[in-house]
DNA sequence: CGTATGACTTTTA
DNA sequence: GTAAAAGCCATAC
């Protein structure tokens, strides 16, 4: 795995989305998280609006395991979903399923729901440099 | 190889 | 506090 100039792995490839997946099923139900929060996970936190590529290649293209992206959000704790309301709707109404509730402004309580990821996970998605 | 685009974040007004 | 603009990283053209 290649390394960014900063000295981060580069997160972003073959097996990224994979990994994106794994993060935000850790996400339990009744709990959101943020782009940045899983981009920091995997690595490195630039890569926030890649999170959210990988999660739009989930809903284009079906997954096996269930993924629970509904549950990610961003930073401002609004739905993000640009050119399709339908699906920000949906999105909204199976986190009020899930007992989250929205503002006036549809703005989730950041400070309140963001759940924090275990150590574990962080050991699951560390990339490790390459064995050359 | 340079330009444009994107389920974002952070800074500035 | 909210709203708008700039910034970042990788992909697609």
């Amino acid at each position: 795995m290649k390394r960014t100039p900063d000295g981060e792995p580069r997160v972003v490839g073959p097996g990224f989305n994979a990994r994106v997946y794994a993060v935000v099923r850790h996400v339990p139900a009744g709990r959101v998280t943020t782009y940045g929060d899983v981009a920091t996970v995997l690595g490195s936190p630039r890569v926030a609006r890649h999170v959210g590529f990988a999660l739009a290649a989930l809903v284009s293209g079906r997954v096996e395991d269930p993924v629970p992206w509904h549950r990610v959000i961003n930073a401002q704790g609004r739905i993000s979903f640009k050119g399709d309301p339908i699906r920000s709707n949906h999105q909204r109404a199976l986190l009020e399923g899930e007992g989250v509730t929205f503002d006036d402004r549809d703005r989730v309580e950041l400070k309140r729901l963001r759940y924090v990821f275990p150590d574990a996970v962080y050991d699951e998605v560390t990339i490790e440099p390459d064995p050359a």
